[in-house]
DNA sequence: AGCACGCCGACT
DNA sequence: GTCGGCGTGCTC
């Protein structure tokens, strides 16, 4: 078709149409695969065409990242298979090269395999619906007397089955509650001949309907007049004025806003309604899907209409929203994590709800943060991107430092309840053991008692590790390297760094204080509800964790309770803060600020000081009698001088600082390599492996850069202890803080580097020799850039 | 990733 | 002998 040439002109090298395109496919594999391009769909493949191509013995949706009129080097010369037929022309089969530049970006920087991005940027890749692959007997199959052939009992039944039914059996219908026997008897049928199967690579439905926006409540119309009559709160009457001015801006602008949470969804509000003006649409993405819901309602509420993406939509649902979204026929879009991908065109504001929220970081490959794929977003369309939350991460705040982006701090001082800290050592006497009730946290559950209000104590005992104390000072041992907490091995009486690895003898004395009490901590949490009750028999107690809130609607059913003023004291960890209860209480208590801190994280004490702040605003504003009190051993931390001082720069500027001095995040960046497999030594040696091929680059680099510069010669040992000249450290390997994983074994090693991709370029070429030997042992080999926890 | 194939132990 | 569980290697 394309081939028209003109009899008796002579053939000057007409441009020729590509023969063969470069297949990208939603799998974890780290090249494109190269295929034919058939005659009859000549001229019709194109780069980002998504197309059904044969895949081992499955078809599977790709998309098409080049075309080539020769073949391509590196491609086998034969055994090349045809692209089976394009995906039908909907836009769901059909990246935009802004998609396609997303996802190529995604791979790079999280230096993830490039069809797993893509199924991000595009989730119907992944669906060819394998339901509809069917399986026919032959004629073969159909005319041969079963009792003859060599069929086992489950062949000669499935065979029998298929005879009655010629049209064919999905494998749905066939596997009927046992899978795998029947489905090894299909593989022997059709090895012998007598069955085939045949994917007719029927494209899933497109869904029905238009139910993706969340429902309109009555009183929305009006509820949008109330709230532009609302006036501004008064902390944030500057936030019009930045807005404008921000949205004006060409270049797209950055915001860091700190403040309440009801002064942010205001802020949020006004800022949609100034983008919508410009004629742009709006991403709003948050960390849990319960935030989102609350937000689309909300939205809902002051007359805006926006869409709604999590991932506890069903796949049907969720390419509704896709195909809603791609359609233009909506302006918002809310959602968690996944909808930071979502095909939005012409975005005027992209806009992080909670943006330090750690679950806005995926755990799976790609490891992307959500916050990180906004600033993309919003720079490839140069809109206003907005980082809000209540308490802002460190890199963010920093990335505000460096004149990054503007901050915008409101606070409502007036709303503050009044924090006091206190130190547990005073009291050490007098706390009943293990229950860490000391007496004024006595005095203040019973004052709210008295009251007939609120109080909730917080929790704060997540990721436990087993850690040693000093009983006196509270200071934990540390690595003298990682300056993390040194988790305590009881059984072979050692203490261990989770990030570089080195063991020691447990030490005889507290290196702060020279007190010789240093013991385990990390029971103490769980007596404190046992003894509230104890203490206040009368009280009604609930508790809030993961164990007893697993579903929303436990949620619910919480907030009923409460609502219907059935409860006088909660106990709970961060969950509590899921609960929109904040404001509501009038004493809220931390037994046990500290627990936190007993992560070996370098992030432990930015998490601890996070939840803090979370905990003091579940209480009311001083003036309607709310106290928080915060009970620690180390008085001198600077998360407990910050809450003490209500002075937020306290706490980063330290932080910031420490990170500056170990060489950690936001100053550094961070990879994490995860070597596991099944055979622990296999494991560990691959790890050492990888580790010293690591080492040897960077010390190769450092060789060049001192032939190139300065001429003196850096001596063996100091090579060797990657002193500070180095600009990319090596820690590790060591094995995982949860070293066996479903039968798997973890060792981890850490790349620090003083430029990202430098570290990133590092570990992708290592780990490309490392996987071209040998794979024995089940070993695999991930990479998490900027890692958010240790595994 | 997902699938087939092959080897091995448990069971009819 | 058959069944089904894993470990291993391959996919244009």
């Amino acid at each position: 078709m394309f081939d028209q040439r003109v009899p008796g002109i002579p053939s000057v090298a007409p441009a020729p149409s590509p023969v063969y395109v470069d297949v990208v496919l939603p799998r974890r594999l780290h090249r494109p695969f190269t295929y034919v391009i058939p005659s009859e769909l000549t001229g019709q493949v194109a780069i980002g065409q998504s197309v059904i191509v044969p895949f081992g013995s499955q078809d599977l949706h790709g998309l098409v990242t080049a075309v080539h009129d020769r073949l391509p080097l590196g491609a086998p010369e034969q055994g090349l298979k045809a692209v089976r037929a394009l995906a039908p022309a909907s836009p769901n089969h059909l990246l935009t090269p802004a998609q396609i530049d997303l996802s190529r970006w995604l791979a790079d920087r999280y230096a993830a395999p490039w069809g797993q991005c893509i199924k991000l940027v595009l989730p119907s890749v992944d669906q060819v619906d394998r339901r509809q692959s069917r399986y026919l007997p032959t004629e073969q199959g159909m005319t041969t007397p079963s009792s003859l052939e060599g069929l086992s009992e489950v062949e000669a039944q499935v065979l029998a089955r298929l005879r009655r039914r010629p049209r064919g059996l999905t494998e749905a219908t066939l596997a009927q509650g046992d899978k795998s026997r029947i489905a090894r008897a299909l593989q022997g049928l059709i090895r012998k001949g007598l069955v085939v199967h045949r994917h007719d690579a029927v494209v899933p439905k497109a869904p029905r309907g238009n139910r993706n926006f969340p429902q309109e409540s009555a009183q929305a119309h009006l509820a949008k007049v109330t709230i532009d009559a609302l006036p501004p709160p008064p902390e944030a009457a500057a936030w019009p004025t930045t807005v404008d001015q921000a949205l004006s801006q060409d270049a797209g602008a950055s915001l860091l806003l700190q403040g309440g949470r009801d002064t942010r969804f205001w802020c949020l509000v006004q800022a949609i309604r100034a983008t919508v003006c410009r004629g742009r649409r709006v991403l709003v993405v948050t960390g849990d899907v319960e935030n989102a819901g609350r937000l689309a309602e909300s939205l809902m509420a002051v007359g805006e209409r926006p869409l709604l993406l999590h991932s506890g939509l069903s796949a049907r649902a969720r390419t509704a929203v896709w195909q809603s979204a791609q359609a233009s026929s909506a302006t918002i879009l809310v959602g968690t994590r996944m909808a930071v991908f979502a095909p939005l065109g012409g975005l005027g504001l992209v806009w992080v709800e909670g943006e330090d929220d750690v679950s806005l970081k995926e755990e799976q490959v790609p490891r992307y943060h959500a916050r990180e794929v906004a600033r993309r977003r919003a720079s490839c369309d140069r809109a206003l991107l907005v980082l809000a939350s209540s308490h802002p991460s460190l890199e963010s705040w920093a990335a505000a430092q460096q004149g990054e982006m503007k901050v915008c701090v409101y606070r409502a001082s007036a709303s503050a309840p009044s924090v006091r800290v206190i130190d547990l050592k005073a009291y050490a006497r007098e706390i009943p053991a293990g229950t860490l009730l000391s007496p004024p946290l006595y005095e203040g559950i019973r004052d709210a008692l008295r009251q007939n209000a609120l109080a909730i104590l917080y929790l704060n005992r997540k990721g436990f590790a087993s850690v040693l104390h000093c009983a006196d000072c509270g200071a934990m041992p540390q690595c003298d390297a990682c300056s993390v907490v040194l988790t305590f091995f009881k059984r072979r009486n050692h203490v261990r760094c989770h990030y570089c690895g080195r063991t020691k003898p447990v030490p005889d004395h507290c290196h702060q204080c020279q007190s010789l009490k240093l013991e385990p901590v990390g029971s103490g949490t769980e007596r404190i509800e046992e003894a509230v009750r104890r203490k206040f028999p009368q009280a009604r107690v609930g508790r809030v964790d993961g164990e007893t809130i697993r579903r929303p609607a436990d949620a619910r059913a919480f907030n009923r309770l409460l609502a219907a003023d059935e409860l006088d004291v909660v106990i709970g960890t961060q969950m509590l803060f899921r609960l929109g209860l904040q404001g509501q209480a009038a004493f809220v208590a931390v037994p046990d600020a500290d627990a936190g801190l007993h992560v070996p994280d370098f992030r432990s004490a930015e998490r601890t000081y996070h939840g803090l702040m979370d905990a003091v605003e579940l209480a009311r504003p001083a003036h309607a009698g709310g106290v928080v009190m915060v009970q620690t051993r180390l008085t001198v931390h600077h998360a407990m001088v910050a809450l003490a001082t209500g002075h937020d720069a306290v706490f980063l500027e330290q932080e910031l600082a420490f990170r500056q001095m170990l060489q950690y995040p936001p100053l550094t960046s961070l990879v994490r390599l995860d070597v596991s497999g099944t055979l622990e030594p296999m494991v560990a040696q691959a790890a050492d492996r990888w580790a010293a091929l690591l080492r040897a680059e960077v010390a190769g680099a450092a060789r060049l850069d001192i032939k190139a510069g300065c001429g003196s010669i850096m001596s063996q040992h100091a090579a060797s202890a990657e002193g500070e000249s180095s600009t990319v450290i090596i820690l590790g390997p060591s094995p995982a803080p949860h070293a066996m994983v479903r039968g798997r074994y973890c060792w981890q090693i850490l790349v620090k580097s003083l430029s990202p991709e430098a570290g990133r370029e590092l570990v992708v070429r290592t780990r490309e020799t490392l996987e071209r030997g040998s794979r024995r042992g089940g070993l695999r080999f991930d990479i998490d850039v900027d890692p958010i926890a240790m595994a």
